[in-house]
DNA sequence: TGTAGTTCCTCTAGCCACTAGAGGTTCAAG
DNA sequence: CTTGAACCTCTAGTGGCTAGAGGAACTACA
């Protein structure tokens, strides 16, 4: 049995995070001690761990508790966490697409004002001007 | 003088989104028509064009909003312009490589389970487990 | 057993960058 | 002069937390 602290511990989740978690139902609520404190079970941690790494995969709250419920499923349903992932596959490729558009023209406009200063900083300049944008965004 | 929906399609920044950049400051407040309805000029459209093109590199509004301030600014504050550049771009950089590893990890954990939905789908297991990741993040 | 210090509890409010909707007013075209 | 689109202000909601207030419970040590 896990006290919320030795859970944020074990998981790297910070407590009140737990807690928001339980709130939006992603973590069942677990047993309390007389005392009211809350006392998590190997069960639990799992749960947890399985959230957070599924955050860090960037997928919102709202598919994590749906393949949350779709444990244990089978079948046509299990067609439901493949398609989960592969949308989430497909949307982390269009961001690092267009998050690499983005990098070429920070890196533009930085080396655009190297150094000089003379007058008018080109970088603010370039900031403001997109149609010297090589590609959309 | 444009009225606040010409200047949105102008600009593409929605209406509600050019209110709420004027309550915090970022756009200046624009003349009122006689029955209180916002009239913007030329310096404003390039204001808000300034503004978009900086959000869509990803800038917090707070950092926008030093840019801005240091228009006409000379010298050392130019220097401040350049920072928040490079420091987008690093961030920028940062971010392209993460989400460059967990493309990695999305795409195993959909291949994990392709088609075959034998008994217990591979996809939830491979969410579930961070062990198996390659990386870390 | 007492007490000090840490951890826990609930609750509210704030963060960012918007977005949506209610309920009412003004503008522009015909 | 009427109609309908666009405008006004204001409040509240989104996602995913995070911070703080004010108080209760647990743990370690004397």
């Amino acid at each position: 049995m896990y006290s919320i602290g030795e859970l944020s511990r074990e998981t790297g989740v910070k407590v009140p995070t737990i807690r928001f978690y339980e709130d939006k139902g992603l973590l069942p609520e677990p047993e309390r001690t007389s005392g009211n404190q809350r006392r998590y079970d190997d069960a639990a941690l799992r749960c947890l761990q399985f959230i957070r790494h599924t955050r860090d995969l960037g997928l919102p709250l709202a598919d994590i508790e749906a393949l949350l419920t779709l444990e244990g499923a089978r079948g046509e349903d299990l067609n439901r966490a493949h398609d989960i992932a592969e949308r989430q596959l497909s949307d982390l490729r269009d961001r690092i697409a267009r998050l690499g558009r983005l990098e070429k023209e920070l890196a533009r406009i930085t080396k655009a004002c190297d150094g000089k200063h003379d007058h008018v900083c080109a970088v603010l300049h370039a900031f403001g001007d997109h149609g010297t944008c090589e590609e959309s965004h």
